[in-house]
DNA sequence: TTAAAATAGGATAAAATTATCCGAATTAAA
DNA sequence: TTTAATTCGGATAATTTTATCCTATTTTAA
């Protein structure tokens, strides 16, 4: 069973995001990532990502080049305006913020679930904060040593 | 794959919580209500629903009685006293507050991973929240018109 | 032109979560 | 004492999520 902060993000979402950020880094010094490279930074299964990768390059969020030195990119003008929300909505799918905590077919103002108001402003700012928080700052953050992708 | 709001909670946590106000409410009215009202009154398959609530049962959120005229109550005087973090704690386990949100092993203020700052405010509000909110507001909130167990 | 290094994608398997079934045990009323 | 209404608990099935495998395709360098 799920644990709440735990699986705030599904596994392959965790894996899109961290994929995305060392991917980021290495853009940077306009080096391309391999699969193979990608999967032992952050510590993920090889096949599984391969999967989310391909996810993310249909969805444009970072771009793919087949045959030997090929690998993942994300074109460097580009980094700043990739959100966390493009990332997660390239994978889980686009109606994040719509659900109800209780799962409930309807759920709104005028017809609220027993938590409806309760999570109000937890879902605001998980939205905001996913909205708002791009993959420069958080490459950035690797870069400096302030985050870490492993362990 | 999961949707972070659609599926804050698990299936299990939802069923359980939304169990949980229905008993409370019906509690208060001296009333046992057996598993197959709950799970028609909060639209629930009535063997997993029996699962979750003998869960709630061994963590003492609720109490039983079996045969004839049994069913699930909860003692009146308790009810303001069960938190939605006791019933989460009952159906998930209790390591809902430490986990990380990408899925390291070690994350903290000292090792964090990329989002580990971004998720502090959040899930500290999660954490109070679900801590804070007890089973009698939300019974209320029924009976009143105010929120909502089904649709 | 060939070989090696990559991604792409389909098929399948494993694991976790959700859901169902059925018999045992318990209780209260008739 | 019997019967009906229940919860309890074990076994199993279905579904979803996570993970693996294998082949095809693409690309570059030798």
């Amino acid at each position: 069973m799920y644990q709440i902060i735990i699986y705030m993000f599904s596994k392959a979402c965790e894996y899109g995001i961290k994929a995305s950020i060392f991917i980021a880094l290495n853009s940077y010094r306009n080096v391309r990532v391999s699969l193979k490279a990608i999967a032992k930074e952050i510590n993920s299964p090889e096949a599984f990502t391969a999967k989310i990768l391909q996810d993310l390059v249909r969805h444009h969020v970072i771009s793919s080049t087949k045959g030997a030195y090929g690998g993942f990119e994300i074109e460097k003008e580009l980094i700043s305006s990739v959100k966390l929300s493009h990332i997660v909505n390239a994978i889980d799918g686009d109606s994040i913020y719509s659900g109800c905590g209780l799962g409930l077919h309807t759920c709104d103002e005028s017809h609220p679930c027993p938590v409806h108001h309760k999570f109000k402003s937890i879902r605001e700012e998980l939205k905001s904060m996913l909205e708002n928080t791009n993959l420069e700052e958080l490459a950035l953050n690797i870069k400096s040593g302030a985050s870490f992708l492993k362990m």
